[in-house]
Parts: C-alpha cells; structure tokens; sequence
DNA sequence: GGAACTGTACCGATCGGTCGGTATAGTACG
DNA sequence: CGTACTATACCGACCGATCGGTACAGTTCC
C-alpha cells in the first residue's frame, strides 16, 4: 500500500484518462456518469470524491491538451526559418495526437459540449494555436519562401495533420515519425511558389 | 393550406432538415426531442407520426448524404486523366458540404452515435467513397503521373478537404467555387512527382 | 365513414448529482 | 500504551429532472 499513498492525485489522474478515451470512443453526451464508475471500477460517491462534476471532466481534458499544444508551438517560434518553424510545428503535431488520441479527439470534437463560458476559453486556445501556424505562413511569404499568404492554404494544411486525430492508429505500422514527415513534406509543397 | 397538401413529404423533410441543423449545431446525443419538437413547432404525437425514432432520423442523414456523395463519385469515375478526375472529385466534394453543411458534419461526425449494424453500414459507404480517391491516386500513379501510391498522402488529401465541413461558412467571403479551386491546385502539387 | 394529422397525458428508464454513513490511517494527548 | 479526533477514500440509496417513446382522443379533409 507505501505506492498508494498519493491515491489522491493518481486516483483523479487514472480517472481522467479512463474519461477521455470514453469520451472520444462514443462521445461526452454518450457517456453516462454510471458507464465511467464501472469503467473506474469506483462507487458513485468515490467518484464524486474525486471529481466536481462531469462538466468539469471535460473541461480539464479539453483544456489541458490544447494548452500544452501551445506550449509546445511557443517554443517552435523561436526558430527564424519559416520552412522549419512548419515542420517543427508538424512533428510536434502528429508526435501529441499519436500519444494522446483520445484526448485531443475529445479537444478537437467536444469543444460544443462544454459550457458557453468554458466553450469560449477552450476556443480561444485553438484561435491562438491557429494563429502559430499563420504567422509561419505569413513570416515565409514576407522573405518571399512561401507563395502570397492565403487563409484557405491555411485551412488546407492544418486540416490534413487535424483530421489525422480520426485515422492515426497508435499501434498501426504507420509511426508518427513517418507521418509528420510526409506532411511535413506536403505541407512546404502546398506552401511553395509557383 | 391548398399548398400543403403533399404535407407527408414535405413535413418529414422539414423535420429532417430541422434535426441536422440541431443534431450538427449541439450534437445528436446533446440534442432531446423536445427540442426537436419546439424547432419544428409540432407536439409529441405529430412529431412521432413523422419519424420512427430518433436514431433513425439520424440514421437517414447519415446515409443519404454519403450516399449522394459516393452517386456524385460515380460519376467522377469516367473521366480517364486522374488529376481531372481529382478535381472533379474535389470539386463535388466542397460543393456539396457547402450545400449541405449540417448534414455532412452529422454524416462525419456523429456516425459512431449509430446503432452497430447501421454503422456498419455508412461506414462501408464511406470506405467505398474513399476508394474511389484512392483509385485516382493509383491510376496517376500507375500512368507516371503522381508520386507512387502513398496511404499517408491520400489521408493527407482527404483530410485537406473533410476538414472543411468545420470552418467553411455558406455566407462566408469564400465561395465553394474558390476554395475547391485552390484546394485541388495543392492537392495536384501534393500528387506531383519529385 | 375513414384516413391523415395533431396535441396531451403518460410510461419506465436513465440522467447528473447529493446524501448520510463507514472503514481506515495518521496524529495528538493522557 | 490506549483513546479521542481528523482527514481521506469510499459506498450505495436516493433526489428531481429529463430521456425516448407510446396511447389515445380529437380534428380536419376527402
């Protein structure tokens, strides 16, 4: 029992992560608060012991990965080249989704279901992710590397590494490493002029 | 009420219509029929004498889009020059999520909130419709057209352009036209060899 | 009359969340 | 040592509200 003692944090810890890969399997609204007991294999009490509510479940999932998305990205910005910002950005990308799917699907697919002040939070984290990746583009084409910056290049771009949340498969024979270098590969071709 | 004589028809359609737009706005699971009832303006029994059930209005959403995408495809298919074939693809492909944006993204979004053997069902649906991008990729490949045949491209690809159904705005500044324009020009810059 | 359509009252089941209470471990005090 | 006290982890019964769906009577239109 000596590896118990901090139950407490690896408790709550344990619980978020058995949510967020219930939550991203069949969604927050589908998940009911008895399915997450027997799935944690804790009394409706325990449960509530450990956590405030369902809401609040969802929220410190959405918000914590997105969070260190940014984290991450920040300290992509210190790099000048724009070509290896993009690509710095990519791997950081694909390496986060291959080890934490489940909860950057429910990141990425479950934003709607928090509540409007939370939604709005949650959303402004994404916006400044966002807003990385566009600085890049734009930082590339002011030193005249990237074609004209156009925000449905952006879009373009940053759903082929997004929607890979829905197909990656962490055990398939595909390594995150081999994706984010073909995206990143595609990624400067859309990026190019001419 | 001599216009509404057909009312069976078009009752059913409106309520159909109505629930995407709810089903793709909050959720399927998010969204009560009472809520149901209160968009459409009808009482419980009215509503229900319309609609089997709830999973099957989602179910019929689900279905019918990916199904008139994959007719769409079909089409598509004759066109020999594979990077025409993919632009005809794309084209098809942003029109009709412009079009029909609350029905797509229930049709991509919510299709694990199906019952097992209908989501068995449009999943196979869009397996086929992906398969036929993926016969164009090999087709230009094969003809020394594209880069060799690449599953990471292709999901690259497809992920440029589902991901759309997220940002894209009907009443937006982009036309469907102008981003499926620009969306097939980086796709072929993808496809291209070298 | 009869078929189509509609509203209301109602069903059992489940929802998220709270309740009082228990078991246990650590600690302070005599 | 034993006893009193506190904090943590936990349980299962229970709450009002809402869930999807049904029964049925009334109305309208042919």
């Amino acid at each position: 029992m000596s590896a118990d003692t901090k139950d407490d944090r690896s408790q709550r810890a344990r619980i978020v992560k058995v949510a967020a890969r219930l939550f991203a399997e069949r969604g927050y609204h589908a998940v009911g608060i008895a399915e997450l007991q027997n799935a944690v294999q804790l009394g409706r009490g325990a449960l509530y012991h450990h956590i405030r509510s369902k809401d609040d479940l969802l929220y410190d999932i959405a918000r914590e990965y997105i969070a260190d998305l940014n984290d991450l990205a920040v300290t992509a910005e210190h790099e000048p080249d724009p070509r290896k910002r993009i690509c710095i950005l990519g791997q950081h990308l694909i390496s986060m989704i291959a080890s934490h799917q489940a909860e950057l699907t429910v990141c990425f697919r479950e934003v709607q279901s928090l509540t409007d002040s939370r939604r709005a939070e949650v959303l402004a984290l994404h916006t400044r992710y966002e807003r990385v990746w566009k600085d890049a583009f734009i930082s590339g084409a002011e030193q005249g590397l990237f074609r004209p910056y156009d925000p449905v290049v952006l879009k373009g771009v940053l759903g082929m590494y997004f929607y890979s949340y829905l197909w990656m498969r962490p055990d398939g024979s595909l390594g995150a490493e081999t994706i984010s270098e073909r995206f990143n590969e595609m990624a400067l071709r859309m990026l190019a002029i001419g």
